[in-house]
This record gives structure tokens, C-alpha cells and sequence, in this order.
DNA sequence: AATAATATGTTGCATTTGCAACATTTATAA
DNA sequence: TTATAAATGTTGCAAATGCAACATATTATT
């Protein structure tokens, strides 16, 4: 993933942060960001550590809705209209700024470095979006095994094998999917029955055409 | 929606056009834009008119993704990895231009509609991004109610009030949140029975406490 | 105004899926 | 190693949903 200060030198950066009024937090460990997000328009940029948003429905069941990794960016700008249902939990102590958007909009510095953010925090965004893309594509499919074919497609397409490394264990895979996890097993076990795949832990070979 | 030339200059629009060395393209209706959507890091800006975004299944039916209108960008960037399954159609005609991903990110310009540029689409893509978290929120309720009922809330925190006028038909709703239209209708039945929503025409009212 | 086309409403029924409860396996900690 | 927790596999059953087929209403076209 791009670093959002990529091509930025040390000086400049700080410079930059300065300029943009950006506020730095160190946060440790169950650490609740949220009363640094105060107002509708700001966006955080994770620089390092580990933070998960969750929601926490009136039930009280937690559902991870995204993981945030280095040079991640989130905040109300890229999450819905706050509300209480929504959690960010550090998992690991973490350094995050937080920037007010419209400093970002506004701001008219035609410093070099300036221009060099905006490009890689365009870039950024947009793989963000593209990971966004790729999960509706998934959830618009209708059935289970719609949705796992769909899922291993994109997969296999993405490194260009008929192997499918899942980056989560199956629970996870059928929170993800937004599915019943002993229905996503019943349905894999028919898949395999089939032969469309073969698994063996988390590896997943897909025997059909996938191109 | 943010226009991807707002204060930028008619004569600077043109350097910049040049710089990028962007394509412009008049489409006809009916045209298919797939040839002039090469590269995959290709971005498209539709300056005027009306593009859909349908994808063709295996049986020939035809869903709708996203419609495009002006200011609105699209290409491999934006949506995921090109297949034959994706149609880009053109319902009315428009004025549309191609840009290389990478003349934005190499781009070396510091001239200020360059910078100018460069925020507008992050705001663009930005918006982007919220409308698709949107989407995929309601797209993670499991239940029909649960997927209207998000809907609803959501069009009603945006426009601060408790009436929702729906911005398309029951077909289109029933395939935004991707459902069966006749399930559908049955759930909305059992709602306006139960006393949540008042449906009349396109604008329905919550009944309930919706903040 | 008459006709065609499209959108909406309704219902029975088959299928899919979620849920619950439990067995078994694998990973983690003491 | 043993104990404990977490992940995975299995199954019956109830509930939710999709599908099909049709009726009615609304909108567009000639």
C-alpha cells in the first residue's frame, strides 16, 4: 500500500503536518479514538500500529467491519454518519493523525510536497475504493455459493493462480461474506463434492475454469 | 457533487487537459465505451450526458451497477478487475475524458489548477467512497427489514428529517439492496401494518424514533 | 382516448438459509 | 504434557426468502 508521505522528505513532512494543523496521537493499547473524532469532516491517517472498527449492534454482537493497518486512512469522510454504533478499538499501540478535511480542500500552499501528498493520498483512496468495489461485488450475489465462487474468483485473479490463500480463517471469511457459518461450510462441503474446489486448511484450489 | 474543475480556469483547464495528456471523447447513445478503456489504470471523467454501468450475467441478464453522471468518475481504477462481464452504456449523449492514472501520479507539475485538480478529486473520489460504505452497510444487514430499515435510516439522517423520498422506482430499490422486488413488497406490507413506515407514492415516513 | 408498456401488489410454494445444538479437531496456555 | 479455548464440521428444523404466476394500477405512446 502507498505511503501517504511517499516521496516526502523528513523536513517537509513536518512542515506539511504543521501546515494542515494535523494533530498526532500516540495511543496505546484498547485505547477509544473516538473522542478525537469530533467533527463530521476529518479524516485519520494511521502512520503505524493496529486499530479494528467495529460495530455493536443493539444485541450487543460485535461485527469487524475493517481492519486499519499502516498509511490506512478512515474517519467520518470514509465511514458513514457517526452514530453510536460504530467502534475503533487499537489493537496495538498505534500512531494516527487526525486532520480536519476542508484543511485539505482548502488549503493553497503550492508547496512541492503538498501537491505529493494530495497525489498519494488520491492513490490511496482509491485502492480503498477498489477494495470497497470488490466486496459489494460480492454481496451482490445472491446465494452462498455465489458469493464464495465470487470470492475465490477475485482471489485467484488477483495473484493469477488457481490457489486461493485465505487471509482469514472461515469464521471470519463467512462474517465477510455476511453469511452463516455452518450454512458457508455445508455449501463448501457441496462444492467439494462437486469438484469445483479442493481445501486443505486454508488453501483452496480452484478446479474449474476461473479465467 | 463536486465538479472536477471547480476553480480552475477555462484557459488553465485546457494546459491541464494537455499536461495529462487526457482524451476527450463526444459518445453517441448507444455507443460502447470498452475499446477506449485500454489500460487498467485508466480513469474516466464524464464531463456531460448519462452512462450505466451494467453487468451481463452467464444468462444474459442485465444488472445494473451504478449510473454515471457529470463529474462522476469510473474506469479500472474505480470499479474491479476488467471482465467481459462489465458494460459501460451510454444512455445519453456525452462528453467524456480518458486520463492515464500515472500521468496524475508522475505528474511533476506544481502549476496551481494542478493542485486544484488534485483536491477536487479527492473530494470527488472521497464522496465516492462514502456513497459505496453506504451501500455496503445495508448490503451486511442479513434480514430484508434490516436491509430497508438501514436504507431508510440512512436517506433520513442525511436529509434530517423523517420523510425519505425514494430517488428511484421499487424495482430499482429491490436491486440496490439486492433482494427479490416481491419479498420485498410483502416486507414493506408487514411494516406499514406493524406501524414503522407510511408509504405513499415515493416518500415514505418513519414512524419510529429514527435518530 | 385507446392501447401498450411498465410498475406495483398479492399469494402459494419450493428452496435456501439461519439458527441451535452438539461433535470433533486444532490451536493456545498453564 | 495436560487442560482450555477456539475453530471447524455436522445435522434437523424453522423461518425467511426467492420464484412464478397473476391481478391491478400507473405511466407512456400513438
Amino acid at each position: 500500500m502507498v505511503n501517504i508521505f511517499a516521496n516526502i522528505s523528513a523536513s517537509s513532512k513536518c512542515k506539511l503536518l504543521k501546515i494542515l494543523e494535523a494533530n498526532t496521537y500516540n495511543l496505546k493499547k484498547n485505547d477509544n479514538i473516538f473522542p478525537i473524532l469530533k467533527g463530521e469532516k476529518t479524516i485519520g491517517i494511521v502512520l503505524s500500529g493496529l486499530l479494528q472498527i467495529v460495530r455493536i449492534d443493539y444485541n450487543g454482537n460485535k461485527t469487524l467491519i475493517e481492519e486499519l493497518e499502516e498509511n490506512d486512512i478512515f474517519g467520518n469522510m470514509v465511514y458513514p454518519i457517526p452514530n453510536r454504533e460504530f467502534n475503533y478499538i487499537v489493537k496495538e499501540d498505534a500512531t494516527i493523525i487526525i486532520i480536519d478535511f476542508n484543511e485539505i480542500l482548502f488549503c493553497t500552499s503550492e508547496k512541492e510536497y503538498f501537491t505529493q501528498f494530495l497525489k498519494n493520498l488520491v492513490a490511496i483512496i482509491m485502492q480503498k475504493l477498489q477494495a470497497k468495489n470488490e466486496r459489494l461485488e460480492i454481496l451482490t450475489k445472491k446465494t452462498i455459493r455465489n458469493k464464495l465462487l465470487e470470492y475465490f474468483n477475485t482471489m485467484s485473479k488477483k495473484h493469477g493462480s488457481r490457489f486461493v490463500y485465505l487471509p482469514f480463517n472461515f469464521s471470519d471469511l463467512a462474517d465477510y461474506l455476511v453469511i452463516d457459518r455452518s450454512a458457508m461450510t455445508r455449501e463448501i462441503k457441496y462444492l467439494k463434492e462437486e469438484g469445483f474446489i479442493e481445501v486443505k486448511g486454508k488453501r483452496i484450489t480452484l478446479l474449474y475454469d476461473f479465467k
